[in-house]
DNA sequence: CGATGGCTTGAAATCTCTCAAAGAAAGTGG
DNA sequence: CCACTTTCTTTGAGAGATTTCAAGCCATCG
């Protein structure tokens, strides 16, 4: 595996590329975006540490989308012939490769729902719980409080809303109580009433253990 | 496999199921979809023949959406059982398996991009190409028309618009000749010109011969 | 210290929704 | 085969959510 430091708002991969390898987020938060033909950008998920956001390349030729990093990442690239090793050598590998991409599916779905049907609060709300459950799975949440290097035009491009309108959101849920977020920290001083607000349900992460999203 | 004929608008699996068999489309329409906390309704995909619409619970043991007919259907069910002596028997079945997965998530990406940021005319232009080109790509499009058993108000949760603006949005393209739509059929007049609206690029549908999509 | 990127604000314009009702179309039972 | 019911489509007008445009503020960084 080749690791590699890349700086904030870099493309790692882009839309149209063939890549013959796969990358690892090692550190850091990266996002997979899409650009519309009228020149808007949609991100259709973000990346924590430990996930494969290409990791579909193995199979599919041509990439559908870009993948950029969001704050400067450490990313591990590992090359289309190693992975096929490893997964004609161990089967088990390759169910565990294929239900990660199974999970990024199920994310895809929900965030379809979360775009199509929740609006303001609630839509941003659910993004929230879902990158706190997330990184609480990998150990990046400590007192339901985490590192949050996401700008508010970049959670613009993930809710389907402008900048100015997720300011507005923002605000409204910080003089509700329901988050406090300052630079890059954010913290839940109440999270089932979080949950509730983002009619957040974590079943579709497919979590191993459970209690990460209690 | 065990065929079953089912009619319109019935639950096939529910979100919740742990179910252990995967169901093959044989004719017919169907949708996957989920109901929010609020009782809204999304559809994330449609489904047509040739489709395995829950083939993720071969490695996911808790669905996290449902699956219900659009038109009578008849489906083909598979035991989870089967599928996995099959792709330990044929290591190519897994890779097909796991690409028509990995194609499925693709089209999740672009609905997500589709619902962000498209609107109105556009937005419903891009699912009527896809629908076009995949119809198109099992032999059930002739003359630019197809069969299409899908309500208004099913377009609206597959949109997240409201069936009244689904119902506008259509009127519209009929009076720009965008497409011609009575009863269950749809013919297109100019294709070219729909997916110009629709901002179609079919390349996040990774069909093998790319001849369908022109 | 100027520059850059990110955050905040206001007001008007749009898109889409809501509510409510009526007109087609399609299926059902007698 | 008709009357009846149900579902699907269509319409209008007012309300709401979100966007657009435009500007000012704040922090950080070289």
């Amino acid at each position: 595996m080749q690791v590699q430091v890349i700086k904030a708002d870099q493309d790692i991969v882009r839309e149209g590329d063939r890549p013959s390898r796969s990358c690892l987020l090692l550190s850091g938060f990266t996002c997979v975006y899409k650009i519309t033909a009228g020149g808007k950008r949609q991100i259709v998920s973000f990346n924590i540490p430990g996930d494969i956001p290409d990791l579909q390349s193995l199979h599919l030729k041509v990439l559908d989308n870009s993948v950029a990093t969001i704050s400067q990442c450490r990313v591990g690239f590992i090359t289309h012939d190693d992975l096929r090793d490893l997964c004609n050598r161990y089967p088990r590998i390759t169910s565990a490769f294929w239900r990660e991409t199974l999970i990024d599916a199920a994310i895809f779905r929900e965030w379809v729902t979360n775009v199509g049907r929740r609006e303001g609060v609630s839509r941003m709300a659910h993004v929230l719980c879902e990158l706190l459950v997330r990184l609480k799975a990998v150990g990046l949440v400590e007192d339901h409080a985490c590192d949050l290097p996401i700008t508010q035009s970049e959670f613009a491009d993930a809710l389907g809303f402008t900048t100015v309108h997720v300011n507005r959101v923002l605000q409204q849920m910080r003089a509700e109580g329901l988050i406090e977020l300052k630079g890059e920290r954010l913290t839940i001083p109440d999270w089932e009433r979080l949950k509730q607000v983002g009619e957040f349900d974590p079943t579709y992460l497919h979590l191993e253990n459970d209690q990460a999203a209690a």
